[in-house]
DNA sequence: CTTAAATTTTACGTTTACGTTAATGTCATT
DNA sequence: AATGACATTAACGTAAACGTAAAATTTAAG
């Protein structure tokens, strides 16, 4: 295969490069692999190489937790990215993608509904500004 | 005013009839107050009395959980359904509004990110499925 | 009134998701 | 080969959100 015209976008990170590009701490990041969320490769000298494959994981990840699942859900989810295996295990796997599927679904109907309320409220909070904006005069 | 004909649903809860109903403990339920994200009343012998409104609160907060909040979130969202202050404090309490009206706003998105990602999965291993049983006759 | 079931406060224990040293090793540059 | 920046594991610490057990009421039922 002949390299591709320009420098391709990037191949590794470093620990602290996605930290960074992520704002969370290197120790997280460790953390996470210590879960088994995350698996990257090692230089000879034992530091951690990220591809890209394991910044989207993280990304993933990130993801999750700002959804409010914990990390043992997320482990569990994207464990259903790496099955390889036999039509038995697919099935259970898809059954599990089900119930995560509806799970996500009835969340998203959930913040549909808490933005409702905070929608109402605001309303109820302007028209007492104006009322009280107008009684200043 | 009179009387409704039927008995009205329901005045008042006590905190063991909301635990069951909700599913959580009691203990949670008094952690929530400590916290201040309740504030039933007492009965002369100082056990809790839960109306209506205080059971729609717990709702809120129970879903505000379940959607990755903290309980700090969520009492600060809380209290915005108490505000029956000043303009200056109403300005604040709308500003604050909007910012979480945007969180909630990307939630929604994030989620449905994610929805789309676990339906992609799902049709991939549906077709990978196929195959195998095709190739097990 | 008595008793069982429910509730109260107090207080220490536990789990999750990291924070924070400490001691040591690696990499890049001079 | 030495310096400084970054990385590693190990281990103890911590905040949030409850769990759990104990001892003392309170309430409902008989």
């Amino acid at each position: 295969m002949a390299k591709k015209g320009r420098e391709a976008e990037k191949e590794t990170y470093t620990i602290s490069e996605l930290a960074r590009e992520f704002e969370i701490s290197t120790r997280s990041i460790r953390y996470y692999e210590e879960l088994g969320l995350l698996s990257p490769n090692r230089t000879s000298g034992n530091q951690r190489i990220f591809t890209k494959k394991d910044k989207a994981r993280l990304k993933l990840i990130i993801r999750g937790k700002r959804l409010g699942f914990s990390l043992n859900e997320i482990k569990e989810m994207i464990e259903m990215y790496d099955i390889a295996g036999e039509t038995e295990q697919i099935k259970l796997t898809l059954k599990y993608g089900e119930k995560k599927l509806k799970e996500i679904e009835e969340k998203i109907r959930e913040l549909e509904m808490l933005r409702e309320d905070l929608l109402t409220i605001r309303d109820i909070l302007l028209k007492r500004l104006k009322e009280l904006e107008k009684s200043e005069n």
